[in-house]
DNA sequence: CCTGAAACACTCACACC
DNA sequence: GGTGTGAGTGTTTCAGG
């Protein structure tokens, strides 16, 4: 799909906040209403505009508690990755996992509560995953920064 | 604020679809359309939900190169920190960044085109800020999971 | 916590340029 | 590509139980 410049700046508002109605969003791009609906549809169905969601913030809901957890595999077997991306999949206390390249095989950021939540999770879950041969956490100091928006 | 199983339910259910009507809502969890808006309107007051966004397809728009980049300061001065910090903010490219435990001071999460792209980013913007000691960044071979809903 | 009603705003299809 | 209209549907508030 193509854009234009309306069409990032568009983006970039619903990316901001997509509660806003289409009346407000024609005003700051100035066009009509159906110009904007039709932009938005056309983005929504050709998929850059995957989902629209509530974002929580987490100090309110008690899971202030951040793990960044390297993860090295025992062996870079194709059925080992799939399994283990299977498993982690399903651990719903991760909220993002990457295969990275360099020393460790994934990082996962992990959403807890406390230290006996990480403790409890480590054992009960983590460690039971299968060709896991290291790990190794980083806890979050502090959340510096945390945006979902993407600049075109 | 107090949550009771209706509130976890409903803020479970916006964080997978927040377009959802009140109506939708009010049939999902038994309630009527006053007894929802009303609870919403109470996590929206109560900072528990903090925005609603769009969410985008980092494929589609031409971002498909992730970075994991820690970075290390040369002391760990308060002003060096804050100075460091405040400067990420307005680093457009950077989604995420940590200030974490650990042999790094801090785990940034780039977004970008490709590696000239990052060749780019690094020369001109990441190795310009100030008391940085050294970086070591991995590339992400995939993005195995990413959600930005929280469990409750 | 519910229902019902009323006022208002928005969505979205349609006709048209 | 764009605009304007209008019916239908949603939101939001306010009674009263």
């Amino acid at each position: 799909m193509q854009f234009d410049e309306t069409d990032k700046k568009l983006l970039q508002y619903l990316q901001e906040d997509c509660k806003q109605t289409t009346k407000e969003l024609s005003y700051k791009l100035g066009l009509s209403v159906t110009a904007v609906y039709e932009r938005i549809k056309k983005l929504e169905n050709s998929g850059v505009i995957s989902k629209y969601v509530a974002l929580v913030d987490k100090t309110k809901i008690d899971k202030k508690f951040l793990i960044l957890c390297h993860v090295k595999l025992i062996q870079h077997k194709k059925e080992y990755l799939m399994q283990f991306e299977k498993e982690v999949l399903n651990l719903k206390e991760v909220t993002e996992c990457f295969h990275v390249s360099g020393d460790y095989d994934y990082i996962l950021k992990i959403c807890l509560k406390d230290m006996d939540d990480y403790r409890n999770f480590m054992v009960t879950k983590l460690t039971t995953l299968q060709h896991i041969a290291s790990t190794h956490s980083s806890f979050t100091i502090s959340e510096v920064k945390h945006t979902t928006e993407i600049i075109l």
